[in-house]
DNA sequence: AATGACTTCAACCGCTATATC
DNA sequence: AGATATAGCGGTTGAAGTCAT
């Protein structure tokens, strides 16, 4: 077995590695990588450690092939995304798929969608696309007349952040003080030596297109999904890629949110655009 | 059956972001 | 505010598996 230069061990997992580090993320939860390596008696790097459990122990992890609707999410997402060089791309796109990594994915796209332009097959000529159901998002217009919470106009005049769009039951200030996770678009310069994360400014809002608009704020859509805020679990059989969050101004002429009444909650995306479309594969 | 080419994906590396002091 | 430690990300590599001849 190689080892590096301060004599830890690379390469391939054994069984009993797995076990020890199994046991010790069962007694101490995840976290505190660092101290993982001694804890579990494993003369393997943290990052290492970090990699085994997210990428191959975590019991929630999906193996297999990625079925018809996880390709799917992953092109149009990567569409989305990557076009507007979001970083923390993989991850996030991750985040939107129960049971897959971001390895999966990045490793996926590289290996299967990349190469054959859409097309993903398993090796050699078999096709792996298996047919599940999903739950899309009914598009639905978003009227002028809703008003936006009291912060939003705010929001969106912070000269170096995009705007965020919170849950219900949630206030910016709340999620300002929770949330360590931001998305942000990659200000790389084009020149690799030059390639050093710059502030992002985005342009004044006026000057967007409409489309824009809208992209930005489902990239806000997606950041704060990925923190487990407002997930709906659906029905086994189904992924849940889209889940109920409000969007901006989603609220009654009086500027007051409503989500949930009666005690049904609203389940709904409401954009002034399909997003279905713009996530869409074709370029109209 | 042998073997060379090709493909896949687990794992590593280098880097940046974030937290803590 | 700056230094240091830790966490986490994307890009890349290479061993192992599969295919083609």
């Amino acid at each position: 077995m190689e080892k590096n230069a301060r004599g830890v061990r690379k390469g391939a997992w054994t069984k009993a590695e797995d076990i020890l580090l199994k046991k010790c993320i069962d007694k101490y939860g995840e976290g505190r990588w660092h101290l993982v390596p001694h804890r579990a008696g494993l003369n393997r790097c943290r990052k290492s450690c970090r990699l085994r459990w997210l990428n191959y122990l975590r019991p929630d992890i999906k193996r297999g092939y990625f079925n018809k609707d996880e390709v799917d999410l992953i092109v149009r997402l990567h569409k989305l995304l990557g076009n507007r060089q979001v970083f923390r791309i993989w991850s996030l796109i991750a985040g939107r798929i129960p049971g897959r990594t971001a390895n999966d994915v990045k490793n996926f796209w590289n290996t299967h969608i990349q190469k054959q332009s859409g097309e993903s097959r398993c090796r050699g000529s078999k096709p792996m696309i298996t047919q599940t159901n999903i739950i899309r998002p009914q598009p639905r217009i978003f009227s002028k007349q809703h008003v936006a919470p009291a912060n939003w106009s705010k929001e969106l005049n912070k000269p170096n952040e995009l705007p965020k769009i919170y849950p219900k039951n949630t206030s910016s200030t709340d999620h300002h003080a929770s949330s360590s996770k931001t998305l942000k678009i990659d200000g790389r310069d084009e020149n690799p030596k030059n390639n050093k994360r710059q502030p992002i400014i985005p342009p004044p809002l006026e000057e967007e297109e409409e489309v824009d608009e809208c992209m930005r704020w489902w990239g806000n859509l997606l950041e704060i999904t990925e923190n487990g805020d407002g997930i709906l679990f659906p029905q086994e059989d189904q992924v849940p890629i889209m889940e109920p969050i409000l969007s901006p101004g989603f609220g009654d002429q009086n500027g007051k949110d409503y989500g949930v009444e009666d005690g049904i909650i609203l389940s709904c995306l409401e954009l002034d655009v399909d997003v279905w479309k713009l996530v869409s594969l074709d370029d109209h």
